[in-house]
DNA sequence: TGGAATGTTCGGCT
DNA sequence: AAGCCGAACATTCC
């Protein structure tokens, strides 16, 4: 569900809603939700809130709060509180609900925020990102969900990415040459850009931090379109698997 | 009923 | 020794 463009879409749903506001407190509702102790939030800030490559962060006075929206996570403003509200962020005013039906997802604190990722696909150069790209073995499709090798790309913009610009997903980035390698980066820009100008894809359960589904699902070329015509060349969408992953891809378009 | 699903992590193997 | 694979996590849906 949250990568990168959803991630981005809640962000700018709810921060208006909640940037300058005191935190009251937090209630757990599940046990999993949290990944370690917690000191008093009540009564800090809430300085900013951004995006982290996948994760949405709630910068407070003294540390960051992090959410990890694993599969089916949202953050909810002012959310009802139902089976799968795993935690909810009291403020001053108001309210945000974490809802989470698989709880892969969790909240983390951090006294300093978080580093550890690679380089956000929207704030890299192309120079940067061709670089990167020829010291790596490993297939695209792989190398793109690897959050160490940039940060907020899952698996449907990991496919959607690929189709763009043209490529199998089973190419070995090392080996692909510096006029494709630019065309990933173009398509990965472009993919991203205009699927957080959608507000993100609604597979299943997204939602934004207002309830509001995204719309860039009707524009998925490959992604969950496997045996439907390609839109560039007619011929059927295949799906393998790759890296553990549905892997979704065009045979004509994207040849290796 | 089995398998797959927007994700991450960990252990084991090569 | 890095890198890859499969399993595990929890739940729903087809």
């Amino acid at each position: 569900m949250p990568e990168l463009p959803e991630a981005e879409t809640i962000v700018r749903t709810l921060a208006p809603h909640v940037e300058g506001r005191r935190v009251l407190g937090l209630r757990l509702l599940s046990p999993r939700a949290a990944r370690r102790l917690w000191p008093e939030l009540s009564g800090r800030r809430i300085e900013r809130l951004r995006r982290y490559g996948k994760r949405v962060v709630f910068e407070l006075e003294g540390g960051a709060l992090v959410a990890h929206l694993g599969m089916t996570g949202s953050l909810l403003w002012r959310g009802a509180s139902g089976p799968y509200t795993r935690a909810v962020l009291l403020l001053e005013e108001g309210w945000v609900c974490f809802d989470d039906v698989r709880q892969f997802g969790a909240l983390d604190w951090c006294e300093t925020p978080p580093g550890d990722l690679g380089p956000d696909p929207l704030e890299m150069s192309e120079g940067e990102f061709v670089a990167r790209l020829q010291s790596e073995r490993a297939s695209l499709k792989r190398l793109l969900l690897e959050q160490r090798f940039v940060r907020g790309i899952g698996n449907i913009y990991a496919d959607e990415i690929l189709f763009r610009a043209r490529i199998h997903p089973d190419a070995r980035a090392a080996a692909i040459g510096a006029v494709r390698a630019r065309r990933l980066y173009r398509a990965m820009v472009a993919v991203l850009r205009e699927a957080i100008e959608c507000g993100g894809s609604s597979i299943s359960n997204y939602v934004d931090a207002e309830g509001r589904r995204g719309g860039f699902q009707r524009h998925h070329r490959v992604y969950g379109r496997a045996g439907a015509p390609c839109p560039r060349c007619g011929r059927p969408i295949r799906k393998i698997r790759i890296a553990q992953r549905g892997t979704h891809f065009c045979p004509a378009c994207q040849r290796r």
